[in-house]
DNA sequence: GCCAACGTTGGC
DNA sequence: GCCAACGTTGGC
């Protein structure tokens, strides 16, 4: 199957990319996520894909460089510890409602490429991060809106 | 802080 | 199955 490509929303303040540098392995998984649109997108990712890594709520929100996917979906923990913000009292570990994949740093791009900029591209026309309202913390990348952005991004 | 655009919950 | 109420995300 042809590569994939995915975009990964996280707040800078609690977990920035630079934080996915300084990991372990600079890896990390991505537990945490609560919408069946998203952790169905999740499901779909291989191991070895391409992660736009994007900061949300931040000033101005920005697209900051790449990541790939090093684990493929496996069950989020989280949905099981009651002491997690995460946690799912619904959540049945024989059938576990929430996954979550793996995360490798990438690379930083070699400046923040801010929504405003973003919205200003043509090759980023219909691009789902720059639909208003829009919310999924998962999204599709396509191979085009990839390359148009890591050469914004420098890399 | 406001609000648009959702998704979820639960009564009926 | 409908829909009102409510909660969340995230740009501005």
């Amino acid at each position: 199957m042809a590569k994939q490509y995915w975009l990964l929303k996280s707040e800078p303040n609690t977990f920035s990319l630079s934080d996915l540098a300084k990991s372990p392995k600079k890896t990390t998984c991505w537990e945490g996520v609560r919408n069946y649109q998203a952790r169905n997108l999740m499901r779909e990712m291989k191991k070895g894909d391409d992660v736009l890594f994007y900061h949300s709520n931040a000033d101005p929100p920005a697209a900051v460089g790449t990541a790939s996917i090093a684990r493929e979906a496996y069950a989020d923990t989280y949905q099981f510890d009651p002491k997690s913000k995460y946690f799912d009292a619904k959540a049945d570990p024989e059938n576990p409602r929430w996954e979550m994949v793996d995360v490798r740093y990438g690379k930083p791009f070699t400046r923040a490429l801010g929504l405003p900029e973003l919205r200003e591209q043509k090759a980023l026309a219909g691009m789902e991060l720059l639909r208003k309202g829009s919310r999924l913390s998962v999204q599709r990348v396509t191979a085009k809106q990839w390359r148009a952005i890591l050469k914004l991004g420098g890399l």
